[in-house]
DNA sequence: CATCAGGGCCCTG
DNA sequence: CAGGGCCCTGAT
């Protein structure tokens, strides 16, 4: 394996560890982390990269290591591509400033925006590699979610073996779309093959462009996401705020969500959750244009905490 | 054992 | 635009 080093400096402050860890997230195959290193595997450009980013700043002073191993040679322009990228997904470069001077004002998202202070959303994947990953979020428990990840990854990724780590890349769509509908059924994946099947083939056939998408208005990232077979509100919602960095509209709340967020914001039983047109107005009139932000930090502060020490009614919500 | 809802979406009427 | 069907799994 070839290896290669890029420096990065991420706009202060930045918290390495709640922005390169999300405890909320399920365990995959193509990712590793313990405090001040994350290992995640990258497809970047059709190549199997296998990442190693690291903590070597603090919070106010930031400085990001990431180590790139391939097994071919890459030239620097590519090199400096895949830097760029790592900090696009992990939001290296925006300014919280203005989204903690209007936090700051709200009492309970500040002791969460004192706590997480640096803390970025990030979304560790492609435009292509979250959609696989929404369909097979749909109407399943997380252990069905990660098994069907699994095959994925056994099936049509590449194993790598770097830095003492040993990890799965995502196929390209190219490899994943050698598997057939009923290969897939075959896998237990149910209903969802026919989406994979389909939204792998408009990757194949060029008809999305993540990068192209990017500057494009809501309007346009949202018909053309819905525009894929399989894709509709609640899995566009997902990434047009993880994958497109909208942080101003939450316009999809799930029914376990729902129930979560009546206990934080209202203090309700989950059982017996308030209607999400209340949510939606809550959001909306104390978090504005940084809902997404707010409810990520509000979200991110209960999971830590939950993982330290389990949060008795939380853990019924999580359907494992 | 049977039934059913579920971390959605598509399609039909 | 409301509601049934869909693959499976786990709860009852």
């Amino acid at each position: 394996m070839n290896q290669y080093t890029v420096e990065l400096r991420p706009i202060a402050p930045f918290n390495f560890d709640a922005t390169m860890f999300k405890p909320a997230h399920f365990p995959s195959a193509d990712n590793a982390w313990q405090p001040g290193t994350r290992w995640q595997t990258m497809r970047w450009q059709g190549l199997a990269l296998g990442l190693k980013i690291e903590n070597c700043g603090t919070t106010n002073r930031p400085r990001v290591r990431l180590g790139i191993w391939s097994r071919g040679k890459l030239d620097p322009a590519f090199v400096e591509s895949v830097g760029a990228e790592v900090a696009y997904r992990s939001s290296f470069n925006f300014d919280l400033a203005e989204f903690y001077r209007i936090g700051r004002a709200d009492p309970q998202l500040a002791p969460a925006l004192r706590r997480w202070r640096g803390l970025r959303p990030a979304c560790y994947t492609s435009l292509y590699e979250y959609l696989i990953l929404a369909i097979v979020l749909q109407n399943c428990t997380v252990r069905r979610s990660v098994s069907m990840m699994q095959t994925l990854l056994e099936r049509c990724g590449t194993q790598l073996h770097y830095d003492g780590k040993t990890l799965y890349c995502m196929g390209a769509p190219e490899e994943i779309a050698r598997v057939t509908e009923d290969e897939w059924r075959a896998c237990k994946f149910g209903y969802r093959a026919k989406s994979i099947v389909r939204v792998t083939q408009a990757f194949v056939e060029g008809r999305i462009d993540e990068i192209a998408l990017r500057q494009k208005s809501r309007a346009e990232q949202r018909a053309a996401l819905t525009s894929l077979y399989g894709i509709g509100p609640a899995s566009v919602d997902y990434i047009l705020s993880d994958v497109f960095h909208r942080w101003d509209e939450i316009s999809h709340i799930s029914p376990w969500e729902q129930r979560i967020y009546s206990k934080l914001f209202f203090d309700r039983n989950p059982e017996n959750p308030v209607p999400v047109d209340r949510l939606f107005r809550l959001f909306q009139k104390r978090f504005g244009a940084y809902q997404v932000l707010a409810v990520h930090y509000i979200w991110e502060d209960m999971f830590w905490r939950h993982r330290h020490k389990p949060i008795s009614w939380l853990a019924p919500l999580i359907r494992l």
